[in-house]
DNA sequence: GCACCTGGTTCCCTAGGGGTACTATTGCGC
DNA sequence: GCGCAATAGTACCCCTAGGGAACCAGGTGC
């Protein structure tokens, strides 16, 4: 079924395991540590650069500067600009991005429940 | 894992946020295309190398290898030679693997109904 | 003038992803 | 006996993504 399915029309029903299905393209940015990570931190509401910096321990701001632009060109977040003094920008989550705050919770859930060495 | 018991104290009950917790090292591992693919894969059971191969379209033996080569390293898929002819080795969940399997199901399935729509 | 805050960008280096070609083994058709 | 096909990888290469550190703009308080 899926080995003789058209490509023209995206894959039809949507398979992760279509190599050329956009959605792969999807799971690709969400299945990822960073995303995972910031979508989650997102989920309390809204923001700044400094503050998922300091939340995702670890993270370089090159590669937080990269994964919240590829969150935003995929519409899972949105980036506000406040012209104010000390330059303030806003991250926080699209409806899409909340929807898929929900999978992601779940699995971070998970690691959290099964690594615990005790 | 013995070497790093102490360093879960340091982060507690699991903490993904916290750096040096050894849970970081395990959503690394699942929150990955290649891994959500494969766990999901092996759902079904048992999978040869080239059954999983023509299954997670576009992965090259390399990267399926080495995948599947973390995979079993945490645990999560067993990696059973059989001593015959043509040579046959089939990957298969562990329990904690097909706990795993749960998450990672939901986020596949997020995908696929949130990309369809063009 | 000077340090300081913020939200990045730039440089450099390395590790891993990815593709292609190639291997060992042995049964099968010829 | 000879070559070929099938399987499960590995060896070799390139190239990008990830990671760290330094740096920048530009306004503000001291």
């Amino acid at each position: 079924m899926s080995a003789s399915t058209h490509l023209a029309d995206s894959c039809g029903p949507g398979d992760v395991y279509t190599a050329m299905c956009p959605c792969r393209d999807m799971l690709d940015l969400l299945a990822n540590k960073w995303s995972a990570l910031a979508i989650g931190a997102l989920e309390g509401g809204p923001q700044r650069f400094g503050e998922l910096r300091r939340q995702l321990q670890g993270i370089s701001p090159k590669v937080l500067s990269a994964s919240l632009k590829r969150l935003e060109e995929h519409d899972l977040v949105t980036r506000t600009v406040y012209a104010e003094v000390p330059p303030r920008v806003e991250y926080a989550l699209t409806d899409l991005g909340r929807s898929a705050a929900v999978p992601l919770a779940a699995l971070r859930d998970w690691v959290e429940d099964n690594v615990t060495t005790h």
